[in-house]
RNA sequence: GGCGGAGUAGCUCAGCUGGUUAGAGCAGCGGAAUCAUAAUCCGCGUGUCGGGGGUUCAAGUCCCUCCUCCGCUACCA
């Protein structure tokens, strides 16, 4: 059977889901939207940061290569009293600090070779415009209202706390952090959220998937049961946030100014925004999935707009199974370790080792073990070892006779339902166990490689060993795309390595039945294969 | 306290709506091979599937209970 008969002969009938999603994306690019939450830049990014960039990244990519029409934004929320603080503290002005602190997280995306299209800046003028008109629209509905927001507020601190958070000292009430409290009144305006209850409820049910992973919508169900009370939009106390329209003195809080952005960033109030909203997944931190699950949509809600159709609450990140914290000295700076391990090492560790939705741990052992033994031996050494035969026994011509056998035609196939297994687990938001499937393919070529000797095959059958390895580049090139999402550096490395044009990077390249003739026809010659995947080597340690 | 989740080999975890002798990777032991990044491949696990009880022809997979751990329980974000 040749080659081109096998893959035909697959694509057509044994694995039926690739030609099928393929060719569904090809007649109309599907739109995809994809965000971040924004950071808050009161301080330099940490893992947490980079953990959700990469995840974020990691799906972004993997959407273009399947055809969608991606818009991805991530950025930052850079009002607040909060930054106001920090930003005294550091003897500056709210606005000189968080251009300074932003572009720390506008550096470290680079670092991380994260593709957005978009970073955003609450600060920026198009964002007032937003949530002004997103507010108006809420007044307009009879959401909106003003009364007095009252609490325990410390003077020093600048901040309202809740009963239960306050400690009590001789009789006199403390905030947490042992300042004193009084019993405050403010203006603000209310959102009315009481009046939004059922319909969350009803659409926590219609739409089982609007919250991810389904621990979260139970916790949120669970809330929202319990009654909601109206909330306070509006703040007097302080003014480094977006003022609200008609109502001097009054910035508007800050998760109202804050979740907006995602409108902002597809050109809201713009009528060209529908062209990309509503957005297909918020991919937020387990910490804000209240505000994503609940404020959010009731906002929308009252302002007529289109909801989400998913928000994703991923875990965190700890470091050997403790939160990270400046107190316990074990903060590790994301860019640090991506010096120390490489990008795509750090990608492959996060998205591989932390089930996406809980949280993970990492550890220096776990990252060195992890991407030694999987991308540096397993895949790495695969295509260093498939390449050099290919390139000492054939001058780097690629080998190709159009004989096949059975062994051949089960690797092919085999290849096939791993990278299709990659692909509805990407889909299910189920990282860790797709980049696990893919793997299970690299296992394969391997067992493969080493049945089938090619090494051995020079002398005895060299129409043979031209199968074999015309199998195998075609097994790497499928595998390496599949992964290309969660490593794109070394992917490309790799695929620029195999002659592969960069427009044929793509998950519909990969269904190709006639690809490797092409590719064989066009006369490409691998030179030296340099390997892309280097074995961490712990530094020598004096005795 | 209320609600929810989890407890599977030394370690990290897969096990969908109950159904052949419970799986993978890592670590460990033995072997093969030497094309390749001292990488790869093969073989080796008597695991009370947290304890106990129950339903069923059949339960890690459903029900009850107990133990342990974790999450949520609103206006800092």
């Amino acid at each position: 059977m040749s080659l081109r008969a096998l893959s035909a002969n697959l694509a057509g009938t044994e694995v039926p889901v690739v030609t099928k999603v393929v060719s569904a994306h090809m007649s109309e690019r599907r739109k995809f939207y994809i965000t971040t939450a924004i950071s808050y830049p009161n301080g330099r990014p940490h893992m947490g940061h980079a953990y959700e960039d990469i995840a974020t990244d990691a799906i972004a990519r993997y959407h273009r290569l399947i055809g969608d029409d991606v818009f991805f934004m991530t950025g930052t929320d850079e009002h607040g009293l909060k930054i106001a603080q920090a930003a005294r503290t550091n003897g500056q002005t709210p606005r000189d600090f968080v251009d300074g602190m932003t572009s720390h997280f506008v550096d470290m995306t680079q670092k991380l070779n994260i593709s957005h299209d978009r970073f955003i800046r609450t600060t920026e003028p198009a964002h007032y415009e937003c949530v002004q008109d997103l507010w108006r629209k809420m007044v307009a509905k009879g959401d909106i209202y003003l009364d007095r927001y009252e609490g325990w507020y410390s003077v020093r601190d600048e901040a309202y706390y809740d009963e239960s958070e306050l400690i009590e000292e001789e009789g006199e009430k403390l905030s947490p952090q042992g300042t004193p409290v009084e019993w405050t009144v403010e203006e603000s305006y209310f959102f009315r959220l009481s009046k939004y209850q059922d319909a969350l409820l009803k659409l926590y049910e219609d739409r089982p998937d609007f919250i991810l992973p389904a621990s979260r919508r139970n916790e949120m169900a669970q809330f929202v049961k319990g009654g909601l009370r109206d909330l306070s939009i509006s703040r007097t106390s302080f003014d480094w946030g977006v003022p609200v329209p008609d109502a001097p003195g009054h910035v508007m809080y800050v998760w109202l100014d804050a979740l907006a952005n995602y409108l902002t960033g597809v050109g809201y109030p713009d009528e060209g925004y529908k062209a990309r909203w509503p957005a297909d997944v918020h991919v937020i931190g387990k910490d804000v999935v209240r505000f994503h699950s609940i404020y959010w949509p009731a906002f929308l809600m009252s302002a007529g707009i289109a909801l989400p159709k998913h928000v994703f609450g991923h875990g965190f990140v700890l470091n050997k199974g403790a939160k990270m914290s400046k107190s316990l000295g074990n903060v590790v700076e994301p860019l640090a370790m991506a010096d120390e391990y490489g990008v795509d090492q750090l990608r492959y560790f996060l998205i591989r080792d932390v089930p996406f939705g809980q949280d993970g741990s990492y550890s220096h052992e776990a990252i060195v073990t992890r991407t030694n033994a999987d991308l540096a031996n397993s895949f790495g050494n695969l295509a260093q070892r498939t390449l050099s035969l290919i390139f000492k026994n054939f001058g780097g011509a690629l080998p190709w006779n159009g004989t096949h056998d059975e062994m051949d035609t089960q690797l092919v196939r085999q290849i096939d339902t791993s990278i299709n297994d990659f692909k509805r687990l990407f889909d299910e938001f189920n990282l860790s166990l797709a980049v696990e499937k893919w793997l299970r393919g690299v296992f394969l070529c391997n067992q493969y490689i080493d049945t089938a000797e090619p090494w051995k095959l020079k002398k005895t059958d060299p129409e043979r060993m031209k199968a074999v390895l015309a199998t195998l580049f075609v097994a790497i090139r499928d595998l390496t795309i599949c992964i290309s999402p969660v490593i794109p550096a070394s992917a490309d490395k790799l695929l620029d390595q195999m002659g592969i044009a960069p427009e044929d990077r793509t998950f519909s390249s990969i269904a190709d039945i006639n690809w490797y003739a092409r590719h064989v026809e066009s006369g490409f010659v691998l030179s030296q294969p340099q390997g892309v995947f280097p074995r961490y080597a712990e530094p020598e340690v004096a005795a």
